[in-house]
DNA sequence: TGTTAATATATCGCGCACGATATAAATTCA
DNA sequence: TGAATTTATATCGTGCGCGATATATTAACA
């Protein structure tokens, strides 16, 4: 059963990678006080602030059942207000509080920083760029489905 | 802030296909009855039977306080069998039971299958294995910490 | 040999991640 | 308009995933 065996799965690298990025991102975070993906919806509200749970469902592909309670920690910490949208009472729009954009300039050395543990492992950044790419053009098409 | 935008992130992209390819698995691996994390300590007790649960965290680069649990579920499934090593009482060895050992001909056909829906995908199997190649280069680095 | 340190697993607590389902608001359309 | 459908979010239950800590067994060594 040679496709059965574990390394010569294509998947298994992935799902072991994704865990290693996470935990390597940890200490950063943690001085932040927040989790990885609430750093996630944070990136997402400084770009746009006032997104409604649906739109941050989108872009970062989590079900709202994930994001529901990721954002009401969120809220409970002070880093985000969460509103019933006035046009459509159905929304739930998200915004910023004054401590969750300040926490912008604290985060901003984070992305360095993990390039910087990367290239202690010898990983080509020119590689990771161009693998990031490619999977960014899969997930159009998976993230469709 | 040009580095915290979402799209120019280089790791979200591994953390959101990791989960999208979970979600391709479960389709097949609900057939079976069995998780994705399971069906990986499936793959590695398939290749070598009765192996510790150190030996699997190694493998599947996973904490035993999350391999405990998992394994306990997965012996009161009826697929493996929990028993301390002789050798050394403080090792708990994994045995496939009858049942565990006869899933493999179920799970047989999974990895084609998950290819073929890459495929559908326009997902080329050679960058794929290029991909794979490299990502557990890097894993061998990151592990090793 | 007796004490200390190292090793292997287990337990606890918390935060995702998601399927299934519920609720409420808006839209459709008969 | 009013009933049926769709849309947006919330709630519930289960299974990871992991840091912190506890427990038991073995190894080391004074």
């Amino acid at each position: 059963m040679e496709q059965l065996k574990l390394e010569n799965q294509i998947c298994f690298p992935f799902y072991a990678i994704s865990r290693l990025i996470t935990r390597a991102y940890q200490p950063y975070l943690e001085k932040l006080g927040i989790t990885y993906p609430q750093y996630l919806v944070l990136l997402v509200l400084w770009e746009k602030d006032g997104l409604a749970v649906q739109d941050i469902s989108e872009k970062l592909i989590l079900n709202t059942n994930t994001l529901t309670p990721l954002l009401k920690r969120m809220e409970t910490m002070g880093l985000v207000k969460r509103q019933k949208a006035k046009e459509d009472e159905r929304k739930v729009v998200i915004h910023l509080t004054r401590e969750g954009k300040a926490l912008q300039a604290a985060a901003a050395s984070v992305p360095l920083k993990l390039l910087e543990n990367m290239g202690d492992m010898a990983v080509d950044l020119d590689e990771l760029v161009g693998m990031r790419d490619k999977i960014q053009e899969w997930i159009g098409c998976m993230g469709n489905k």
